[in-house]
DNA sequence: TGGGTGACCATAG
DNA sequence: ACTATGGCCACCC
């Protein structure tokens, strides 16, 4: 594993994308896949996510949500409601665990990025 | 070798 | 709105 440097390449790439998404915008596991060649599935998107957090350079992990805008990673920040705290001080709605109006805030890679 | 488990997703009913 | 299923792929027994 120390010596198969493929999975970090994956995740720095994932992280770069996320970086990429802008304040008050939000995106989801299976578009960042997709962006990246989808050579692998979603899954493996939450999985660097988990990573991310002991990052240097940080990560905006709170704007990564599910398919249907709910806030399914929310237990791996540092508190239970740190992940809705953090997108509501960008002005997102969030209303049991789903966000408010998330087709308004979604942030595309595949076409924001400009392929 | 094989089963269970995920910050997932699409589809079907 | 909900559950069930199959695909996904790395990880851990």
């Amino acid at each position: 594993m120390t010596n198969d440097h493929s999975h970090e390449d994956f995740f720095q790439n994932v992280f770069d994308v996320v970086r990429l998404i802008p304040k008050g915008r939000v995106t989801n596991y299976g578009a960042i896949a997709k962006y990246l060649g989808s050579a692998r599935s979603s899954r493996m998107v939450g999985w660097a996510m988990n990573a991310s957090h002991s990052q240097k350079k940080k990560v905006p992990a709170h704007r990564v949500v599910n398919r249907n805008g709910e806030l399914t990673g929310r237990l791996h920040f540092a508190t239970p409601f740190l992940m809705q705290e953090l997108l509501e001080k960008e002005g997102i709605k969030v209303k049991n665990d789903k966000i408010v109006d998330f087709e308004k805030h979604f942030w595309e890679p595949m076409k924001e990025l400009e392929m």
